[in-house]
DNA sequence: CTTGGTATTTAGAATAAGTCTAAACCGAGA
DNA sequence: TCTCGGTTTAGACTTATTCTAAATACCAAG
């Protein structure tokens, strides 16, 4: 993927393409792993020929974020919370009032009548043991 | 539900029941809300003789998840990792490695056979645009 | 009862991800 | 060239959670 045509992807998502954005974006785009701010920081400084700040690296990622480009992926609690319910169920949170529904994990089939929109599915969390096969 | 009723509980999956750790695990059992460490404090403090620390409350709630009383509920990130990956997907990890395997949404119905053990269904993202409705 | 040992609780320090701030910088137009 | 808005920067700040080391409570054996 040449710097070029991740300029073309920025401005296309109406992002001015500044050298910090373009080897961020790039950087993104190219890999298939899923990349902390900081390992994001630690690949990417050395193809500038300025310091990067660590701002620079959220500020980047976020505006990312709002214009499209990538999308977050929630992996570890910030703020944990505890829920004495153990049946097998999903979490769901109501983008606007934060409100976070169960939903029984048989549902799962039937969502999307449930919901109206501006709804985001957020949390998914049953326990399997074992492990992931190859593929 | 009264406090022995809840000792009994904690007695049976292996916790010794000292007052901290009734009075919140009361609390969690009694609450449907999801919440935080912070909010079981400012709710349980006043129910106990002595003053309650935080770290208390980090203990009991931990000691709790891994006894199987309660469970955490992931709701927002700590450590954020971003995916260049647009398309509708879920996201496991795997407990061991800690590598993030993406599964495209209409494999929800047949995950178990693609997973061996020791695998924790982490995170399922998509994004529904609407309002919850009253259920 | 004592004593001793282990588990628990405590206050406060430490950690770490992410945001904020204020100054410096840059690039496009007048 | 000058100016202005947007961008980047270093470092301070915030906040959830964990760590630490001391104090306390509890139980078992003498």
């Amino acid at each position: 993927m040449t710097l070029s045509s991740v300029e073309d992807i920025l401005i296309e998502h109406g992002v001015k393409p500044t050298p910090q954005r373009v080897v961020i974006a790039k950087y993104m785009l190219e890999t298939h792993s899923h990349p902390t701010a900081d390992e994001v920081l630690q690949a990417v400084e050395s193809k500038l020929p300025v310091a990067l700040s660590r701002a620079t690296v959220y500020n980047t990622l976020n505006t990312l974020v709002q214009a499209g480009v990538i999308r977050e992926v929630v992996t570890e609690a910030e703020r944990t919370r505890y829920d004495a319910n153990m049946t097998e169920h999903h979490h769901f949170v109501d983008v606007k009032s934060g409100k976070i529904l169960d939903i029984p994990a048989d549902q799962i089939a039937h969502l999307k009548p449930l919901l109206g929109n501006n709804f985001k599915v957020h949390s998914y969390q049953i326990t399997f043991f074992g492990e992931v096969k190859d593929q």
